[in-house]
DNA sequence: GCTTGACCCTGCAATGATTACAGGGTTTAG
DNA sequence: CTAAACCCTGTAATCATTGCAGGGTCAAGC
C-alpha cells in the first residue's frame, strides 16, 4: 500500500496530476486511511504508467480512457485499439509533415543578419509577408 | 476603415480572436464609431497577418509580441529577431525529432490484430510496458 | 512536551490560445 | 416593420496540468 507521494515517485506523475486523474475518473478512488490519506496498490501504479506512456505518445486523456476501458475487457475484440492507434499514428504523421514544412520555412527565413537594421531584417519581413500564410 | 467582421475575413482571425488580441495588448485599441463599433485600418490587418503567420509557425503570442515590438523600431539591431527565430527553430527541430521517435514506436506497436482478443493485443500491452517510458 | 519539516487534505485559480456563450444593442435589406 | 446579420461586453468553457491558500497529520530530534 502506497501513499500518494510514493505513487507519484513510482509512476512519474505528480501528486496533483494523480488527484486530477481521480477527479476525471481515469483512476478509481483509492482506499482511504482513517486520517483521510489515499492508499494505492500496484494496479493503480500500472494504470498511471499506462496513462503516462499514452500521454508521452501524444494521446489525449479521452483516448487513453477509451483504451483503458478496452483493456478492462480482455476477452473482447481488439480491433478498436488497433483503429485508435492507427488513427493516432496518421494524425501524428500529418503533424510531423506540417512541422517539417514550418521548419523549412523558418530555415529559409533564418539568415545571417550580422547586425543589420530591423528595417532590412528578412525574419520580420517574412512574417509580414502574406504569401506564406499556412494551413 | 473596416468593421471587425471584415477584418476577421481579411486577416483570417476570428472576431473573438481579434478582440482577444486587443485585450492582450497585441493590437492597439482601434477607433470606435459613435455606436461603439470598432473600426480598423490596414495596418491592423497587416499586424494580424503577422500574428497569424507567427502562430502558424508555432510561435507563442509572447514571442510574436516581442517580434512586433522589434518591428516597431526599424532602425534598431535585428540580432534579437535572429536569435528568437533561431531559438524557435531549434526547439522545433527537437520537437520534430521527438515526434519521429513516437511515430516509430507507434508504428512498431500498430500491428495486424485481425480480430484478436484484447488480452493478446500488442497495442494495449505496449502501453502497459514501462520499458518505453518517454522523456 | 514541542518544534520542525515532510507529508497529506480540499477546493479554487492560473496557465495559453481560443472558442462559445448569454444577454443585450444596431444596421441593413426586403 | 421585421428579420437577418452584424456589433457590444463580460464571463465561462476547452485541455492537461500546475500552483496556491489554508488547513490537518506524522515522525524525528531537542
Amino acid at each position: 500500500m502506497f501513499k500518494i507521494g510514493e505513487v507519484a515517485r513510482l509512476s512519474g506523475c505528480s501528486r496533483e496530476t494523480i488527484r486530477h486523474y481521480e477527479k476525471l475518473k481515469l483512476l478509481n478512488p483509492p482506499r482511504r486511511a482513517a486520517n483521510g490519506y489515499r492508499y494505492y496498490d500496484e494496479t493503480a501504479i500500472k494504470r498511471l504508467g499506462f496513462i503516462r506512456h499514452g500521454r508521452s505518445l501524444g494521446l489525449d486523456l479521452q483516448t487513453i480512457s477509451e483504451l483503458l476501458a478496452l483493456a478492462e475487457h480482455p476477452d473482447s475484440d481488439c480491433a478498436s485499439a488497433d483503429r485508435i492507434a492507427r488513427h493516432h499514428l496518421e494524425r501524428l504523421e500529418e503533424r510531423i509533415a506540417s512541422l517539417e514544412r514550418l521548419a523549412d520555412e523558418l530555415r529559409s527565413v533564418v539568415v545571417q543578419c550580422g547586425g543589420g537594421r530591423v528595417a532590412d531584417c528578412r525574419i520580420i519581413e517574412a512574417l509580414f509577408d502574406a504569401r506564406y500564410e499556412a494551413e
